[in-house]
DNA sequence: TTCAATTTTGATTGTACACTCTAATTTGAG
DNA sequence: CTCAAATTAGAGTGTACAATCAAAATTGAA
């Protein structure tokens, strides 16, 4: 191990570079050349600090989900508003890499085992969230109703996602409040 | 004009070979040689027949859509329930190419304006449609109404299709009927 | 200061892809 | 049967892409 410092600064580049291109140019336009063009990096260097593209891409997208993330710490405190408010604040402040997580999801669905079930494992994962918060709110709420809630939020929430990355003009926000409550 | 019975034959092969090659390795699998293949035709002839690969594959798509058309000749009489019975047979019966129809629509977003103006339109017009059987079935909604539950029932159904096309195990139907209620 | 480990370079590989073009062949209407 | 139009063949074009590799340069801990 024991990084050296330009090391670490040119993986933040490439990131950077990475993050920008997928919300200007989107998933097809960002290849692997106008990454390294714009971090001012040489093919050779990108592959000597990341193992392919892909692992770029997914990074960003992480770290563009992780941003708005209510409870980092996974304290397990916070309410469906604050997740749902996450949802939209995702959504709404970077309208394109939410399309590409969409894209990823949807045509990584067929191919590549390996990342569909890390992709499927991310919707469960925040499933789970989404109905513990459910019951915190209303601790009357038997399991399987919060469940069954859950699933439907969050596929309007999706499909208002989807809506929004089709048309521009569409208040994502406005929707996806008015569904909760 | 004045085609040729061959080359009417040859186009329903080509036709078909798409129709299947895209079911079983959706969007990315279905290169023109795979098509030509299948099909038993040569790449020249293909190009005789038809524009693009693009042009064969969203051909594909719409013929299936308009298999469920609940009211092909657009008739004015359908209820909404024969709407969203509709949505679930083209979820069910192929939704490999439910899963394209998502994927085409959320990466041409970004790119060729062309298609992203027409899906635009056909989201609009199955909106149309769900909206006026929805006020053909109550009266007496308002129209800003209609919109609004429009407007979240198809997010839903996307989203629970959406759904479907991460995780096969999932009840598209019986949660799409759940939300109709 | 040394020097092993890290980083950078840049030429190169290999591949997969959609699409074109011309000439030969086949079709079917009159 | 004729022949113009439709169809087919098949080699070829061009391009964009992710990824590899060996050698040179640099970093920074001891």
């Amino acid at each position: 191990m024991a990084r050296y410092q330009v090391g670490i600064r040119t993986e933040a580049r490439i990131l950077e570079a990475a993050r920008e291109l997928l919300g200007e140019l989107g998933l097809d336009g960002t290849t692997l050349k106008a990454i390294c063009e714009r971090a001012g990096v040489r093919v050779g260097s990108f592959y000597n600090l990341f193992d392919s593209k892909e692992t770029v891409v997914l990074r960003v997208v992480a770290e563009a989900i992780a941003a708005v993330d209510p409870d980092p710490a996974h304290l397990g405190t916070e309410t469906l508003n604050e997740l749902v408010e996450a949802y939209i604040a995702f959504v709404t402040r970077d309208p394109t890499v939410a399309r590409i997580y969409v894209q990823i999801a949807v045509s990584g669905a067929l191919n590549s085992g390996d990342l569909h079930h890390r992709i499927q494992r991310h919707h469960e994962q925040r499933a789970d969230r989404f109905r513990a918060a459910m019951q915190r709110d209303d601790p009357a709420l038997a399991a399987g109703e919060a469940t069954e809630r859950t699933e439907i939020l969050l596929a309007t929430l999706n499909g208002l996602a989807f809506r929004a990355a089709l048309d521009s003009e569409f208040d994502f926000a406005r929707h996806a409040r008015a569904v909760t409550g």
